[in-house]
DNA sequence: CGGCACTAGTTGCATACTCAACGAATAGCC
DNA sequence: GGCTATTCGTTGAGTATGCAACTAGTGCCG
């Protein structure tokens, strides 16, 4: 009984992360999508926007990959999206001809500050109440 | 610098969520790919084979759409999916001539319960030491 | 130099997802 | 009965994703 109790925690637990994890998606990506956004899009967008200044809001994708939840793959498509969009640049890495820098443009950085208060809101709205960890 | 610190846990909060659902997703499609099944299809089977069995493990597309978070249409295609594997049967409800039954067949019960364990084991190896979940 | 292994990023292909539109059955209302 | 609104499930179209294969560049060892 005890492994038990200890399995259906475990179950109702997955759950929960499943639930919240898919209210919230939808909802950051329903928010979002005026802006012409996905939640992955601006979670790429908010990656590059809080890089160290001194780099210029430049990265690796390399960098990106890893830190994303995302195959490297699909971030290639997405940044060439946002590229198309004219929200991030990529430039080839002179020490490594391999490596591509991805770059926010200003267009990119206002897109990114217009919007990041609604994806705050969203967190408070739908992660409140959920307090199950943390203190 | 409150309401920073509180945006701040907010956010480190997101993302552990989105770290914990993307790594724990991603081992139970690997651990079940090799039996045809990916996450989402154990879940509607896990559904199926813990409904209340005086109903013979039937039950309503209806009642899985909520419970699953996939669209109707998805879960529509993933029922489908396991009916062209044998793993479940639809056939008409008689009291509501809109709405559709499926049931488990006896393939897909052995299936769950072959692959059941597989998952809670992904639950235990990934969920855990991310919260001590005391008691 | 030449060759081999490895890394970075992109692309082809197959698959699964969402949204919107649809067809069928039901429920309510006159 | 007949009519409209609603619900249930499926299907069409467009898009995002992952895997595997590919190109290009680097590093190493001979």
């Amino acid at each position: 009984m005890a492994v038990n109790t200890a399995e259906t925690r475990l179950e109702e637990r997955w759950r929960d992360i499943l639930a919240v994890h898919a209210r919230t998606m939808c909802e950051i990506d329903r928010v979002l999508h005026p802006h012409g956004l996905g939640a992955s899009d601006f979670e790429v967008l908010d990656l590059l926007a809080t890089e160290p200044p001194e780099q210029g809001e430049q990265c690796r994708v390399q960098n990106l990959v890893g830190r994303v939840h995302l195959s490297q793959s699909a971030l290639s498509r997405l940044i060439g999206r946002l590229e198309k969009d004219g929200l991030v640049e990529r430039s080839v890495c002179a020490e490594d001809r391999r490596g591509v820098w991805v770059a926010l443009t200003p267009k990119g950085r206002a897109l990114h500050a217009e919007v990041l208060p609604l994806q705050r809101a969203v967190l408070r709205r739908m992660l409140a109440g959920q307090e199950l960890q943390g203190a």
